[in-house]
DNA sequence: AGACGTACCTGACCGC
DNA sequence: TGCGGTCAGGTACGTC
């Protein structure tokens, strides 16, 4: 799934559907996802307008015109699809498939949302880890969900000082400690992996053992690498698609994900990628490049 | 308190 | 072709 740059490339292609548009009809084909949908979830959507589109780690979040906040997770296998006729002037230059009488009707299509934009948005998740839910936007900071949500790693906040202090009574593996989203909000397994390697360290290393010099490294390549696949549209693994259904690619420039047994790209050396499993994840790296 | 294992669910893939 | 085992981007909860 969808990591922070994944979720960040979905709400692009929400924004122009959703921001200042109506939802005209809503449908859920099952009674929950990862958890259960809030009562009369189709009819407290209904007729509400989006104010707003905005991310919160890996949640995407709608704030509706009634003091509402429309949550989306897409979980691990959650993909978002937009469908419009392209009509639409509001839509300018977004261009998105035509619409076709299927969308929406496969086996695990498990909520369709039309706006007045015009468009339909498909969530599908064949695995069910995904949820929506509703909110009170005013509650959002102490909702069970958020409360206790680590720093956005692109924020000025996350910076060298702030990791130095938060990993210095970590005894866990850095690997783990930046998958705690309570540590950091939004990096997943590729991306703890691949900004692991462009800052050379060892994902085995304890988070308190990383100097600070390290650190301040780490931080610089996390942000780098997140923006990096934003500006390529998201990475893009087995299911995961962009909402106008094309792949992102910047899977194609990973250092070592699932590159177990390929030679380490950094220039000079003789190394393979090795793969382990850390918490139950798993983990690559180069142990040549990563002390 | 913090760290770890496990559960949630379905599908793809690999070896036999 | 079919079957069983393993793995998958995330999060939450129980247990030590």
């Amino acid at each position: 799934m969808p990591e922070l740059p994944e979720v960040e490339t979905v709400r692009t292609g929400l924004r122009p559907v959703m921001e200042g548009h109506a939802f005209t009809h809503v449908e859920t084909r099952r009674g929950n996802l990862r958890i259960p949908f809030p009562n009369d979830f189709a009819g407290r959507l209904t007729g509400r307008t989006v104010k707003r589109l905005w991310r919160r780690a890996k949640y995407l979040m709608a704030d509706l015109d009634d003091g509402e906040t429309f949550v989306i997770h897409l979980g691990m296998s959650g993909r978002i699809a937009v469908y419009a006729d392209g009509k639409s002037r509001r839509l300018g230059r977004f261009v998105y498939p035509a619409a076709s009488p299927g969308a929406g009707m496969g086996e695990h299509d498990h909520v369709v949302l039309e706006t007045d934009a015009p468009a339909r948005i498909v969530f599908t998740d064949h695995r069910r880890f995904g949820l929506m839910t509703l909110v009170a936007t005013a509650d959002i900071e102490r909702h069970r969900l958020f409360k206790g949500i680590g720093v956005e790693p692109l924020s000025d906040e996350f910076d060298a000082d702030f990791l130095t202090r938060t990993l210095k009574s970590k005894k866990t593996p850095i690997k783990s400690a930046l998958l705690d989203q309570r540590v950091v909000a939004g990096l997943g397994n590729i991306y703890v992996c691949e900004a692991l390697f462009r800052s050379g360290i060892s994902p085995k290393r304890l988070a308190r053992s990383v100097s600070p010099p390290r650190i301040a490294a780490l931080v610089k390549e996390i942000k780098a690498v997140l923006k990096d696949a934003i500006a390529a549209g998201g990475s893009s693994l087995r299911d995961h698609r962009r909402t106008d259904g094309e792949m992102g690619y910047f899977q194609k420039t990973f250092y070592v994900y699932d590159r177990a047994g390929e030679p380490c790209r950094t220039k000079g050396c003789k190394g393979k990628i090795r793969r382990v499993v850390q918490a139950g994840r798993s983990t690559f790296y180069c142990a040549t490049c990563q002390k």
